[in-house]
DNA sequence: TGCCTTTGAGAATTCGTATTCACAGCGTTT
DNA sequence: AAACGCTGTGAATACGAATTCTCAAAGGCA
């Protein structure tokens, strides 16, 4: 059996609730009697039980993380990956665990937020949508359930979002490429509609305003296979683009073995920039130039702020921040890199 | 304020006993009054509280899951995001969810154990143990607490194991190299010390035996810079291998930059097998050969014994189970693979 | 000395649910 | 018709900790 505050109190000769006192350092307490209780805690390897705390504290000191993704969705997911590593990361140490959870249809959303916030597992949640979801977002607010997202609210500005700026790095990147001395600079995005890859578009079509006569747009699924695919019959057509904004470094390895297959040399005869800095970049021999999404400060703004609100602390800073992105220049985006090097 | 049974009770007319009763699904309630109550609780959007369930259940309805990583190991650590992603997928839908934590330092271990145990923050653990921690383990198994460990408890049978044979999947590894005709087959592993390598170690050195000459192995720190370092000064000497069985997929690709760097050919010069068929195996022209872990067979099989611990139901196996692995054959390890092709 | 304040600690209550116990109402049996 | 299940329901209690309420003892002041 389980060794409560009953049983402290009993050994200690007090009450329940001067043991109480005693864990939470209530000063309260005469100090004669503090260290005899704390004493036997010690001796007795006394740890207060979560659930009975949680259930008077109306704290559960866990914090969820719901993924939207198909089943098999989640392995080889960089990003995912990357998000949970520096959430645990972050909150070791700190009075909260994080809760993981996917929603793998969109019937089971439902029920997986009604499991996590309605009977109350966790005191909050970090979202991470890859599509808006306002009816559910909205929900969230009405409730007046601590959560942010990480991502794009879009016609809202009541929610607590933390986000990358990702028109703004899909323009650094694509700028990056024209002033490389590149002229047919593309873009190759995943499925349309996914927020990520929409919003990145829009930073291309900015960048290349003016500079350049057309637009280059092509869409691919996930994954380094169907971009290497759709790289294949990119790079095959006749006026191809000698420079691809990639949106992500998987997909961007995919249009890597595509040139090579082809013979074009990389950076001199194409010209690759992709997202999300990963380990992926260093497999490219010349280096993959990489715009770095900061997740590490993605994750602690967005954790900080969370906690903010979970312990009804202030919030200085507005709702929405957007988290500045890096360009990591590395071989591949580097025309000249013979003459330079 | 929340909606209790209390509140259901009350408007439905009837006792908080009946509410209980009529959401445990208990036959002996008269239907009129069972469809009374569920109307109500759907009205009122009623969901039972967590908390105040896993007081008087005992159960908290998660499992937890420890990773002992220094601070920031956690990222790019493919191991880990495969795990994690496969328990998620596994348990969606079950009625179990993810606590993730990770014990950075010796020290914090402690910390995190009690938070975890002895607070009964999770109905069961799933560790992986990149070393033996016997002391650790010894108490887990004395409080009698339901875990399951991934990887080997060395010298102790009493405790809950899954686990890739490593030392067979490195010899079937090192065997097809032997087999594809190269002569010199090494082995780059991790630091020395940690499990995973030292058994892989073991199965190499068991295929090597009689049928090579000497044992060629080394060692380098994890991550693919580090192997490519390592690599240069391999290739480099005078009887280098003209293959290598390498500890992980990221590793190999270091390996493989540096290859390329010194113009040996792969799988022509250098023969390559590496393990966790990640989907970087893909990132390779040629492909790279892969020992495939199976880590979502050992996830399944971890997280239903944990299970049936959890609800004593009767474990009808063994205590350590083996879950085999599968050598997955690209063009790395293909020794004359022009000819062939 | 007597009254009031302060201090410290125990008793009682609360959080929301599950379960045991007790019992009212009804039908069956002899 | 009386004694005896049986069935469905409400009342009461437990789960373990935090907190509020209560009160006794000690101390201060007039």
């Amino acid at each position: 059996m389980r060794i409560t505050q009953q049983d402290i109190a009993r050994i200690a000769q007090v009450s329940q609730a001067t043991v109480s006192r005693v864990l939470a350092g209530d000063e309260k307490v005469e100090p004669t009697i503090r260290d005899r209780v704390a004493a036997v805690m010690v001796q007795h390897n006394y740890q207060p039980d979560v659930r009975a705390r949680s259930l008077r504290n109306r704290r559960t000191g866990l914090i969820g993380l719901v993924v939207n993704r198909p089943v098999g969705g989640l392995t080889n997911d960089p990003f995912f990956s990357s998000l949970t590593a520096e959430i645990i990361d972050y909150l070791s140490g700190k009075p909260y665990h994080l809760c993981l959870d996917m929603a793998t249809s969109e019937s089971s959303q439902s029920a997986v937020y009604d499991e996590m916030l309605r009977s109350r597992r966790v005191d909050g949640l970090i979202l991470v949508e890859s599509q808006a979801r306002d009816e559910r977002l909205h929900r969230l607010q009405q409730d007046k359930f601590p959560f942010v997202l990480i991502g794009n609210p879009l016609n809202s500005d009541e929610i607590h979002s933390v986000d990358n700026d990702n028109v703004r790095a899909a323009e650094i990147a694509t700028q990056h490429l024209l002033d490389a001395g590149y002229r047919r600079v593309g873009f190759l995005g995943g499925p349309a509609g996914i927020t990520v890859s929409d919003d990145r578009i829009v930073g291309y079509q900015r960048a290349i305003r003016g500079k350049q006569s057309d637009h280059l747009i092509w869409h691919s699924q996930f994954g380094s296979d169907a971009a290497r695919e759709k790289a294949l019959e990119i790079l095959a057509s006749p006026n191809r683009p000698d420079a691809l904004v990639v949106l992500d470094d998987f997909m961007a390895m995919g249009v890597v073995l595509a040139a090579r297959a082809m013979g074009l040399r990389i950076p001199q005869q194409l010209g690759l920039v992709a997202f999300n800095d990963t380990n992926l970049c260093d497999l490219l021999e010349c280096g993959l130039s990489s715009v770095s999404l900061n997740i590490s400060s993605l994750v602690r703004t967005s954790c900080d702020r969370l906690m903010k609100i979970i312990e009804n602390r202030p919030i200085g800073e507005s709702r929405r921040t957007i988290v500045p992105c890096e360009l990591k220049v590395r071989g591949s985006s580097i025309r000249d890199l013979e003459l330079a090097g």
